[in-house]
DNA sequence: GGCAGAATGTGGATAATGTCAACCAAAACA
DNA sequence: TGTTTTGGTTGACATTATCCACATTCTGCC
C-alpha cells in the first residue's frame, strides 16, 4: 500500500514549482523554447549524446512532436543533430554552447524557485534533502 | 547564489513523475480529465471551497481557460459551482464526492509511481524525505 | 445617491501543441 | 532474396492555450 500523504505533498512541491516557473519564464526564456521546449532541453542535457528515439522514450512524448520541436530547437541553434555511424537511421542530438548556456539558465531558474520554497527548511535541512535526492536519482 | 545542483535533482525528479504518471493515465483517468483537468481537481483539493480567480491565481493560467475546463469537469459532474452571496460576481468552487474519488485515484497513482522511483531509498530514508517535504508546504 | 474605474467570469478568434496515421529509408531477419 | 521491423519525417486533424473584447458587479469618491 503506496504512502498517499507523500504523493500529496510531492503534489504540491510540484504545482508550487510548475507555478513559479512559468511566471517568471518571460524573464530566461530569452528563445521563445517554451515549457516543451525546455523540458526537451533538460532532458537533452541530461543524457547527450543520444538518438532521438531513445529520448523520445524517455520522456514518453510522441516523436512527430519531437521531430517539430527539435527542429524549431535546431533553427535557434540550441541543439545539433548528427548521422550515426553506425546506423544510417539515426540522428544522434547534441547541445551546442549556446543550448548548454540556455540549460544553464533553465537550471538556475529552476534553482532560483526551489530555494523560495524551501524557506522554512535551514541549511542543514536543504543538505539533507538534497542528499537524499541524489541518492534516489543517482545518475 | 542559489544551488544548482538541487535545480538539476528536483528537474529529474519531476521530469521522471511526469513521465512516469502520464505513461499510466490510461489506467486512471477514467473521465478523460487530461493532465490540466487532473491538474486543476488537485489544486482546487487543496483549496477548496474557493473561488475561481483564486484557483486562477495560484495555477497561473489563462483565466479563460479555466472557465471552459471547469465547464467540462462540471459537466463530468467532479465540481460543482455556487455563487457568492457575498459578491455577485465570484463562483465558488466545490469538488463533488465522485470529483473527491477521483482526485484520491490521482493521489494513489502519484504515490505508487513515487514509490517506484523512490525505491533506492530506505524506509527510514523516506521517512525524513517526508517530513522535510511536510516541514515545507504545511498548509 | 450617482458616477468613474476596477475586478470577476464568459465567449470568440486565433496561435500553439498534441495526436493519429501513412510514409520512406535503412536495418534485421528468414 | 523478400519480408518484417525500426527510426525518423510529414500531413491532417483534435485539443489546448493565449489574446482580446464584453456584460455584470463591486468599490471608492464626489
Amino acid at each position: 500500500m503506496p504512502d498517499i500523504e507523500i504523493g500529496q505533498l510531492v503534489d504540491r512541491f510540484m504545482r508550487q514549482i510548475h507555478c513559479d516557473v512559468g511566471r517568471k519564464a518571460p524573464t530566461f526564456d530569452a528563445d521563445r523554447i517554451g515549457p516543451a521546449g525546455g523540458m526537451v532541453l533538460m532532458a537533452l542535457a541530461d543524457q547527450e549524446p543520444v538518438p532521438i528515439h531513445v529520448l523520445v522514450r524517455s520522456i514518453s512524448r510522441d516523436k512527430a512532436q519531437i521531430t517539430r520541436l527539435l527542429h524549431t530547437l535546431e533553427n535557434k541553434g540550441l541543439v545539433a543533430k548528427s548521422q550515426s555511424h553506425v546506423d544510417g537511421r539515426v540522428c544522434i542530438l547534441q547541445l551546442t554552447p549556446k543550448g548548454r548556456d540556455t540549460v544553464a539558465r533553465l537550471r538556475l531558474a529552476l534553482a532560483e524557485t526551489i530555494a523560495g520554497l524551501l524557506g522554512p527548511l535551514d541549511h542543514h535541512e536543504c543538505d539533507a534533502l538534497k542528499s537524499l535526492l541524489r541518492k534516489a536519482f543517482a545518475a
